[in-house]
DNA sequence: CAGTATCCGATGCGATACTG
DNA sequence: CAGTATCGCATCGGATACTG
């Protein structure tokens, strides 16, 4: 219970580490600052979270006040939710991914825990267009991922869009093929689209309004406009 | 040396909690941000820190290319200096600071430690001011400081200002008593100077261009314009 | 689904002692 | 002054099992 000892000084600085540099705790937050989710959703964000850990977590985070619980209620499910103050760390959290967007060196040995990040990313980032028909079905096909997981539709149902990983069935409009390191670099602005389709590490097929900025109704990452530092200059993790 | 492990996730949030959020590590950074310093200055403002744990997160912080280790050389001090991505830093700093001094209770409990850290913080922000002789004396007693703890003077010579714990001898300009507190609150703007003083728990005495509005030559922490949230919304540490 | 309880190994970190 | 080396305990946190 107790936690770690306090640092001992007054500085809101010090006093804001206390509260936010735990493990894993920025990134809950981080996951929260959209709106509030249930226990589960969390959890897909912070696939490697124990549940246990993250129980306690939550429960050290509300007793601070970053934020609360959502009982169940008729209609409404049961959830965590940010205070004010909680959402107040929008700036904290824009801070630090600004700064690694632009200065940590990406390495993207990507096993299984990148891959379910990637499309939990992907599900919150994915929009409609106005030129989209009613019924959209995109079928993406990573080309490299394991056995059952390599296949996944994004079915655009008026304002429902979801993401499945069987044939929903019906007509696809649009066809993309990647690896999963290279449609995680694009994604992140960390490799530009027109050079990937130049050299065939993504493959896109379908109407031209919708190949020809893919992520437009995609979505990409917030931080993709924000270029990579000099290579020489960047930072890299231990 | 291992150091915990990876969150598995390509994030840049993610990537930089990995770098940044160990214990005492953002406030190493907080420390290095206005300029390089040796070894035991940085230990002045990380006072509960070991020199053990201090030179292993620099070593770390080294490797990661978040600064640099300057060895000493003929008219130059050893010390350590933070890179450009270490600078860099700057904006995730301040969010903490702000948000910190926004949102969170103060709890002040002081003990030596905090008291320590106010004279470190204080001896930063001292600064001349036009009117000032070249020659300045300053007499700040801590009414309820431990034994001879309570008496320092500030000594404003030239460009060179020193915080002195022994009467350097010469004429007093100014007399400050007040309790390390009352000081601290003041000082970090979550009391008023002026209704500090109506209340006697500040007490100054000298000319009256210098009294009037000390923190001028005092300085205050950069944080102090930054209001506090209403009590009620407001975080507390565990 | 939405958690809690318990166990126990890993590691983080402070204390102490030592070095150039 | 500017660190490094070693030790041992506290706590952190993941695994597993269990509950409403």
């Amino acid at each position: 219970m107790a936690g770690q000892k306090s640092y001992g000084q007054f500085c809101p600085v010090a006093k804001s580490a206390e509260l936010l540099c735990k493990r894993w705790t920025m990134l809950v937050i981080r996951e929260l600052l959209d709106g509030p989710l249930g226990f589960n959703d969390i959890r897909s964000g912070v696939l490697l979270m124990s549940r246990s850990l993250l129980s306690a977590r939550l429960v050290e985070l509300e007793q601070s006040g970053l934020l609360r619980h959502i009982s169940a209620a008729p209609g409404r499910r049961a959830g965590y939710e940010l205070t004010e103050a909680g959402y107040a760390l929008l700036p904290v959290v824009e801070a630090m991914g600004h700064w690694g967007q632009e200065w940590i060196e990406p390495d993207l040995t990507v096993g299984d825990i990148d891959f379910g990040y990637l499309l939990w990313s992907l599900r919150r980032s994915v929009r409609r267009v106005p030129e989209m028909p009613e019924s959209f079905l995109v079928r993406l096909h990573f080309t490299d991922a394991p056995d059952g997981h390599d296949l996944h539709w994004l079915s655009y149902r008026g304002p429902d869009i979801d993401i499945c990983h069987s044939d929903p069935g019906g007509e696809v409009d649009v066809w993309i093929e990647c690896e999963v390191v290279a449609f995680t670099e694009i994604w992140m602005g960390w490799r530009s689209f027109s050079s990937s389709l130049r050299d065939q590490r993504l493959v896109i097929d379908g109407p031209r309004q919708f190949t020809q900025d893919p992520f437009r109704w995609l979505g990409r990452s917030r931080l993709a406009a924000i270029g990579k530092r000099p290579r020489a200059e960047r930072v890299k993790p231990v």
